[in-house]
DNA sequence: GCCGTTTTCGGCCCGACTGTTTTCAGTCG
């Protein structure tokens, strides 16, 4: 049973180091924690896990944690939390970190406003802040205070559920925006978004321009524009009527590349690039690589790789979680791209939830160039989806042979999306299962499993030799369900045993497996699928939410499934049976 | 607090913007 999740590990040191700094301690002791929190957060591994498999000493292998917090890790994991914590809260109250989540207000601030007036909450300090009580303090006048009560708003509205498959759409439309006014030469989406992240905290575009000025004016009147937080030469950062906050970063062109590297991120990445340009008497900065004075980089991200000897590094994979490393080896993973994609494997008709028919699915697939398409309607328990019954199974494959002769260029392949019944048997036979070309297994119900009957019973289900894919195997959905308790590291190592793909399901409430578990499927030499689940031809688009995710995990063209030739996935598909 | 092609001490990425100041600390990314 776990008890402590990373991010949950990474909190504590997140919260650790406001309270270090509340305290005035040693910056790079601050940064310590920062970075530590950043690493934990996205480990690929479960932090617990090595902890209870090879102890300390495990802990201490990874970048960024030494002694001192391998020992914190231990602590939290043993006792629930940290040891130091309680001798930091004896300064300060728990309430003044959650008052740093507002925008503005950082540990300074908050302690400030803490020893002069008491304020330990953010209701406390709202209070203050209208009542006038605020301007007591030292450097606080009129502007700051008013900053202060629209940050409050902001923090109380702040909505979580900015996924990528949202913001993406409507970054491009405020680029499209930008476009029509003529007023850059280039543009370009940066920052986690250029990362494809599935969450997204906020928009970063990058623009050259020759006039800045007429650019960010033009920007800040933009009809999604709610409100100007910082508007100065180079940069503007305003409040989106959706709630989310979006930056415009306008450099020369000769800075494009530099600037769009800086500005893409991630942070812990840019810092490594730094890092190795200080040793090699360089300097980094968003203009460009600097030797001394003279500039001899920047007008492309590839010449700004260059400059170090490296190969370009794709955005996704820019975390720190070994790129660079991987860089200067030449062993850049070659990233799956869109257009290596062959088929999709996990489509619905109108014969269950999907809105049309299989023809005009299959059309449409072919317009994106596919080769081929399976249709995995639900099997009879899903019940909420009008899962099939078998005769209505049997009927679809027939109805699947006519349209195949009808319609040239593109091969459907008869599936079904097979529930995992809550003993891990799947939802029909498998004289019938053995018919089909693709079986799709998932579970639909009975989310509230304890950890290890969920992951018995999903390990059964891959057992199944007819099992093709095990389809959104941790069923979270970004903006309304939790993840279901399962050992996903057993699931992997099982979808390897039994030669069974696990699916990367590309809808963008899902993006499961996450990016993470593709690199930890990879590493384990599971064939991922990447799939759309749709149930409309517009849906068939979100492979590319698919293909960021994947990226993420390091996944190559030769881990997916559906970069297969159809012949060559025909066989391999049989040689399992 | 971490780390080592500067290796057990002495470094630790770099810059923009704000609000308040007259030179800068705090915050952010």
């Amino acid at each position: 049973m776990k008890l402590m999740e990373n991010t949950a590990i990474a909190k504590f040191f997140w919260d650790i180091s406001k309270l270090l700094e509340m305290k005035d301690e040693n910056r790079f002791r601050i940064r310590s924690y920062q970075k530590a929190a950043q690493t934990v957060e996205s480990y690929p591994e479960d932090i617990e896990d090595i902890y209870r498999t090879k102890g300390i000493k495990g802990l201490e292998e990874i970048p960024g944690i030494g002694e001192s917090l391998s020992r914190k890790i231990e602590e939290i994991i043993k006792r629930g939390k940290p040891l130091i914590m309680k001798e930091l809260y004896t300064k300060t109250p728990p309430g003044l970190l959650e008052m740093t989540d507002i925008r503005g207000i950082g540990p300074k601030f908050a302690l400030q406003a803490y020893k002069n007036l008491n304020i330990s909450s953010v209701d406390q300090l709202e209070k203050a802040a209208r009542s006038g009580k605020l301007k007591t303090l030292e450097g606080v006048k009129d502007k700051k205070i008013g900053n202060i009560i629209k940050g409050i708003d902001l923090y109380r509205k702040k909505s979580s559920s900015f996924y990528l498959g949202k913001v993406l759409p409507f970054a491009e439309a405020i680029v499209n925006d930008l476009e029509r006014s003529k007023l850059a030469g280039r543009l370009l989406i940066c920052g986690s978004l250029r990362r494809m992240k599935e969450t997204i905290g906020d928009i970063d575009i990058l623009a050259a321009s020759p006039s800045p000025k007429k650019l960010t004016d033009y920007f800040v009147n933009l009809k999604q524009v709610k409100d100007v937080i910082a508007k100065g030469n180079t940069k503007t950062s305003v409040l989106l009527k959706n709630g989310m906050n979006c930056d415009l970063r306008v450099v020369d062109g000769r800075s494009f590349g530099s600037a769009a590297h800086y500005f893409t991120g991630s942070k812990q990445h840019n810092i490594k690039l730094r890092t190795i340009a200080g040793k090699r008497g360089l300097k980094l900065n968003e203009y460009g690589v600097f030797s001394g004075n003279k500039k001899i980089a920047g007008k492309t991200e590839e010449e700004v790789f260059k400059a170090f000897k490296l190969p370009y590094i794709p955005p996704e994979i820019r975390e720190d979680t070994g790129e660079l490393e991987a860089a200067a080896k030449n062993k850049l993973p070659d990233l799956v791209k869109i257009s290596d994609i062959r088929g999709d494997l996990h489509v619905h008709s109108n014969y269950t939830d999907g809105s049309t028919t299989i023809e005009e699915m299959a059309l449409s697939a072919k317009k994106l160039g596919y080769e081929y398409i399976a249709i995995t309607d639900h099997s009879a328990s899903t019940r909420v989806a009008g899962g099939l019954s078998i005769k209505e199974l049997l009927n679809q494959m027939k109805e699947i042979d006519k349209i195949n002769k009808k319609i040239k260029g593109i091969r459907i392949l008869k599936g079904s999306e097979v529930d995992i019944r809550p003993d891990g048997s799947l939802d029909f036979p498998d004289e019938i299962l053995k018919q089909l070309d693709i079986v799709i297994i998932s579970v639909h119900s009975n989310f509230n499993m304890d950890e290890a009957a969920m992951t018995k019973r999903i390990i059964k289900a891959l057992e199944n030799k007819y099992s093709t894919i095990l389809a959104h195997p941790t069923g979270r959905l970004l903006s309304s369900r939790d993840p279901y308790r399962v050992d996903i590291e057993k699931i992997i190592k099982a979808a390897a045993r039994t030669g069974t793909a696990l699916e990367l399901n590309a809808h963008p409430e899902r993006l499961d497996l996450n990016d993470v578990h593709c690199k930890l499927a990879k590493q384990n030499g599971v064939m991922i699928a990447i799939n759309t689940d749709s149930h409309a031809p517009v849906h068939l688009e979100y492979m590319r939410y698919g293909i960021g995710t994947a990226g993420r995990g390091w996944i190559e063209k030769k881990d997916v499934l559906n970069c297969l030739w159809l012949k060559m996935l025909l066989r391999g598909l049989n040689g399992r049976r």
